[in-house]
DNA sequence: GATGAATGAGTATTCATTCAT
DNA sequence: AATGAATGAATACTCATTCAT
């Protein structure tokens, strides 16, 4: 099981660790029996506190859900922006971003399959990932790179090609990551034969 | 409320009959408050009968949840299947396809949204349409139309836009069923120009 | 499965037959399955008929119950009266009848389980027997050979060694029905002694 | 009705005392319904709780049957103990038993009936007593006392005799006690004359 | 901040029994 | 006499949530 969250909060209050310990045990319990099916009763007893604890963090258990995701979600936002602070070019921002992100979920269990589930149940929870790409593809629009509309409809479509890629993701198989992006280029208006070249090319930007 | 399932049965035996009824309402109260928070006596009592009568004909909830996605399933595949049985290119067969699926699917109120959501829960449900798909897909690459691979990651990518687009649909926006076929030929290798040139051509094929 | 009572019902007219069919199927899935968790849709099925029949036949489960121990018990009863009918010593004559309630009862499966059971469930179903021990028991007193009270609770005393004795009974260890035997002439007030003789000297009168 | 085990928990904690209050409720409502028609229902509403919290304290309602047979059991054990400590004589100990038994059983209303079907329902939970009895019919062999196997199927005769008297026990009939430890002392080889003499003698030992 | 204990409100499922044909 | 189909009534069990300490 993964820490993650709970060394996140390391050096903070006892609040807030005792939250990232609520974190981690809903992302565990989620994982393993998915989020319909996880119980309070299970997350309280893996975090090793009382189910009554649990309302002192969280409202509900939607709202732990929410959390889960969007903890996961801003870690991996955090790790793209690093990534692409410097690239100009959208098309490689958008192939950097992907790699980063799945790579990234790699690392940790349960991160991939949680988040596309989370993206089903409650989809609002990741608006501000919405922003993000849509402000992306405006980019490429203007600069001729993309041709494709950037409304919600077409938004939606790539992040189903997105998330799908994610549930899709092995770590014996890296070649997803690559594939995912290439999709998401060809959705963007991108021919097969430039997408592929851009796959080449954003290869520089990332070991 | 549709009585469409309930009419396929007329002239069939009672068990056929109230199968049927049953079909149509899990329907509707699916669509109305979710498949997840509609409860079995919403069902029953719509379907205006006993509680218990439910399980003569079903095994459980989940049991009609697959009844009703594979019984639209089924008259999607049939309504297409009439609709292509003449046309060779599978690009224009995937075009028509969609139209075909996306039209009917809007003639029933419910249909896109239950198919939807039974896709994401109960993803086995619905592998027989997986298997045309591609079929197609294969047809399309040996004609040197298609440029993609036709793995079970890359039908995922593809059914999720399709899926994608299902949910989107609106009576309103009919727009949308040519924008989530031009993105799957898009996804399956065609290029932009070419993929707009396809849905012109395709237009020839239906009213 | 014995089709002992549907034979019985041989050339008797169809209700009867029908009749017998229920009572086999009771037995049996009395026997597999216990009296209480036994399910008239577990029986109907086995018999081979519809639910409704049952009922053509039967006032309501425990009918069939009482129907079940009753029918054994009959077998059983006319099979120890044309053992005993000539012997007039009560004490020969318990041991005969124990003797000959427990083999006949050993030779079809699930007799003694569901008789034994069945005294528990219902005991007033079987009151004629306690009719024919207690007429047993008040000779011996009359001719000095037993030594006890013949009231209620002491016919309990001796229906619950016979009962237990029945249940413990096996295929691969006829002793147990010996050992009956001397219990209950102990509990007669025969003293273990003469007991012990009078149960060498039963053995002349069955094979 | 009888707050006996919830007195036994007084000064415990809570938990142990509302498992107290079940105990005594189970009982009551077994006593008037019987254990087989006996509804959860009815027992919590009788404790005055939450149907939810009798699952915080037993596993389901098999498990309430073994928790109110065994805590009756448990006590008359403890009952019968400290009455036969100082008693060598093992056919005296067991009129005694049999005695501090009874007397103690119907000092409780419910008691005698709810063991006696438990012991029915739920053998298995009632082993120890079986060892006790063992015991204790081992050492009067030893002694001479006994003339009797003392293996499973005896001991279950015995058991037999012995509820089947429980059953039997009514407040205005005490002579229900010396009769089942004579039908007891027979059973175990003693002639009917010693047994009436031991009756005698083991008044000495009680009150 | 943490928790032991309790609970309201739900909810799927079972099964004996009935009735029209 | 037999049955396909339907159902009333029950009931055990679950789980998120609350509250006194």
């Amino acid at each position: 099981m993964s820490r993650h969250f709970q060394d996140r909060a390391r050096g903070q209050n006892k609040r807030a660790r005792t939250r990232g310990v609520l974190i981690d045990s809903g992302l565990e319990i989620f994982g393993q029996k998915g989020i319909i099916n996880s119980r309070l009763d299970d997350i309280t007893k893996f975090a090793g506190m009382s189910n009554a604890t649990f309302y002192n963090h969280f409202k509900d258990k939607d709202d732990l859900v929410s959390a889960v995701a969007t903890s996961i979600a801003l870690e991996l936002v955090a790790a793209v922006e690093e990534q692409v602070v410097d690239i100009k070019d959208p098309a490689i921002r958008l192939v950097v971003s992907t790699n980063t992100v799945m790579r990234t979920a790699l690392q940790h269990e349960r991160w991939s399959y949680v988040l596309a589930t989370a993206f089903f149940l409650v989809p609002e929870g990741l608006i501000d990932v919405g922003g993000y790409l849509k402000n992306n593809v405006d980019r490429g629009m203007a600069q001729g790179v993309f041709n494709t509309a950037s409304d919600e409809f077409q938004l939606n479509q790539l992040a189903s090609v997105f998330i799908s890629g994610l549930r899709g993701l092995k770590k014996d198989n890296l070649s997803i990551i690559d594939r995912t992006s290439e999709n998401l280029l060809r959705l963007l208006g991108v021919t097969p034969a430039k997408a592929s070249t851009i796959l080449d090319e954003a290869k520089a930007f990332y070991h």
